[in-house]
DNA sequence: AATGTGTACGACCGGTCGGTCTTATACCGT
DNA sequence: ACGGTATAAGACCGACCGGTCGTACACATT
């Protein structure tokens, strides 16, 4: 972008391949998405698209920042615009799941399926992949730590391990969804986390009713 | 195999090669694998795979019943030993953990490896996953309802929900290890469905002592 | 030793991949 | 109106994919 705001020349169509390419990805994987596949699908030509991005790899890099950007602004955002504490991890997971549900993109979760794509592949990729689940671990746990602070967790809790078990209600509504009946999935990731914090939670307003 | 117990003429290299498949394709992919890395990590060429099997899917359809095999070698046959109710549950959570833990297959896990990569293709191999990944939810169920019917777990229980969660801990578990620090990663995999488990079970003698 | 047989091999095929290059076209200042 | 420039297009390249085929070798039988 310009400093005066305006898109510079050929900013729309990155914008536009980039969208492109989270979307398509995110079904047929960032590195199974081939170049002519994704050209077609923009009624571009294929190299067009190396006018813009050196190689696949720099593309696939730019992808993965706007996937986050995405995450950020649906996922993150909403959260922050809740009081911190247990209201805030809630709204997290909450938005998180709708995201699956509404199936904003096809195939899941884009970084899950891009983790496995590059898993066993180093380079650059793998490496930016890494820290994207570094910083949303972090900041998944600085959430916990924050309503442990606010006395809405109780003193003492294990604030890694509670992370990790609102992740995996993550994790495993993204995967089930797929092969499994969708609606039970997301349910059941909602109410879990919802339960399990309303059993730690010594303050039963904080948090909307549900079932047990 | 004959009938007589003795291995059929080519059921040695078919075991190899299948072996071999399980291995390099839990780490690379199953389709990722080609077939020429295959055989040369074999020692065979290319074209003697197809002496065996008609075509890479039906290969692949082999390596899954492969995986399948030593996943109820190693997972499911421990946890059928030990006596039924919340212990056996407990025992198939923790061998499904050690699975992981010792990297008995590289990249983790394999049927989770599989699945995304073929989840946007429709055929043979995405059958087959989903009937595999069916079939493992039910198991889980039905050991949860056991222990439920066992007086083990409270009456009421909800065990889709349960199962979804002990099942949410191994698949966090595969999935954060290759990114995040594994040993902080199968610790919480273990501590989180057994404090879970001792929350819900009246009988406190049943399962192992641990840190709340 | 000669022969028949079956198995495994290297060479090869069409197709697709990421990436490059030459060409055509549309736009803009003079 | 014209010419210079930047952009996009399509043909093309080598590499690699799954899959096929003719052949050569190893072995068992006579």
């Amino acid at each position: 972008m310009n400093v005066d705001g305006r898109l510079a020349r050929g900013e729309r169509t990155r914008s536009a391949v980039l969208d492109a390419a989270v979307s398509l990805a995110s079904a047929s994987g960032l590195d199974g998405l081939s170049l002519g596949h994704l050209a077609e699908s923009l009624g571009v030509s294929k190299s067009g698209l190396f006018a813009h991005w050196r190689s696949k790899e720099e593309l696939q890099l730019a992808t993965i920042d706007r996937a986050v950007a995405q995450w950020q602004e649906l996922i993150i955002a909403p959260a922050l615009r809740t009081p911190r504490g247990v209201r805030r991890i809630h709204t997290l997971h909450e938005a998180r799941v709708d995201f699956y549900a509404a199936r904003v993109l096809p195939g899941g979760c884009f970084f899950a399926t891009t983790e496995f794509e590059f898993n066993a592949r180093p380079g650059a990729v793998r490496d930016r992949l890494a820290e994207v689940f570094a910083a949303w671990t972090g900041f998944l746990e600085r959430l916990v730590a924050e309503a442990v602070e606010l006395g809405e967790l109780p003193a003492g809790t294990d604030v890694a391990l509670l992370a990790y078990e609102i992740d995996a209600y993550g994790i495993a509504a993204a995967m089930r969804s797929r092969l499994l009946d969708p609606e039970a999935t997301y349910r059941h990731a909602r109410l879990g986390v919802l339960s399990r914090l309303r059993a730690l939670c010594p303050d039963p307003t904080l948090l909307p009713e549900g079932p047990s």
